[in-house]
DNA sequence: TAGAATTTGCAACATTATAACATTAGCAAA
DNA sequence: TTTGCTAATGTTATAATGTTGCAAATTCTA
């Protein structure tokens, strides 16, 4: 997905994966990380799922590649991922989704659609600057934030037919 | 806790305990809800311990009380008090916390200490309002919102010994 | 008090995540 | 090119968290 595009809208989906994976590449390679085989899968699945991805459902594909995984395998792969800011882990569904804002340094906000499934990441400085304020109010030092929304997209506010 | 003590204030903490039950039997009575012996006990629980409780250790506690009791009893407690709003549930650590603003209507955001495991819950309306906004700028109806931000809490800034 | 609805008990199971330890791959210095 | 180090992976087992389904008991209501 590129960053301009919504993932309720259409778009050209391999093109948003390949560029995600260049841009891990980059990334990885800034950091000084290896983007093993295992873990650049697990990022292109993860990617090619528009929809936050289980370490299951990771786990399972994996298996179907031919890869005979166990679970730490998955979570290694996926907390190598979240270090590097490549992807984002839900906490309240316990899944997984692409970091769509991986060139700026950010807090994300998510917002889970109940109906489609597709999860919205903003960056939202309003909010996190409001966090920060209200935490400070307590002279409490913040240093991670979840953020997460659940409600209606506006694709399945109109539609009657979801995806 | 009273509503304007901090949890890593001293306090009395049973006084405290008692209220939180007082206003859970308050009310459930509002809301035409019983209240059972099992509920009132997995509250009592959560709300004697200053630190989110997970469903298991309400649930060792259930069994050293001599109530032989099994998941689903404490998960469908924990429901029910969630209904009334009268715990919450922290998604990033899989735990529970009492509620302790029911007298108003809000979204919780939660400062959870990563030193000494307390948490605060505040209403913060900025907050809120900040998120609905960033929500409504993408046409996402939100139904619902898990604001969760660990830190570090003043107590365990300036101490170097802690709860 | 009889019937309906809610709550609980209970057993099994499903899902998510981690621990512990052995093995292998990548890489640099002797 | 071997040796030795570190990072990464494999493997097995298990821990931790959460759910389903159905029967029994309790509570409400008419």
């Amino acid at each position: 997905m590129s960053p301009s595009a919504l993932p309720y809208r259409p778009h050209n989906h391999d093109a948003c994966v390949a560029q995600a994976l260049t841009e891990a590449r980059t990334i990885c390679q800034q950091h000084n990380a290896r983007l093993t085989p295992t873990r650049e899968r697990v990022l292109e699945l993860i990617w090619q799922s528009h929809k936050p991805l289980g370490a299951y459902d990771v786990l399972a594909v994996l298996a179907a590649d031919g890869h005979n995984a166990a679970p730490p395998t998955v979570y290694r792969a996926l907390d190598f991922l979240q270090q590097h800011g490549l992807v984002h882990r839900i906490a309240s569904l316990n899944a997984f989704v692409g970091c769509t804002h991986t060139d700026k340094k950010h807090h994300g906000l998510f917002l889970i659609c109940r109906c489609c499934g597709n999860v919205l990441e903003l960056t939202a400085p309003g909010v996190s600057d409001a966090v920060q304020n209200a935490a400070a109010d307590e002279a409490f030092q913040p240093d991670n934030m979840t953020i997460e929304v659940s409600g209606t997209c506006p694709g399945c506010t109109s539609d009657t037919t979801h995806d």
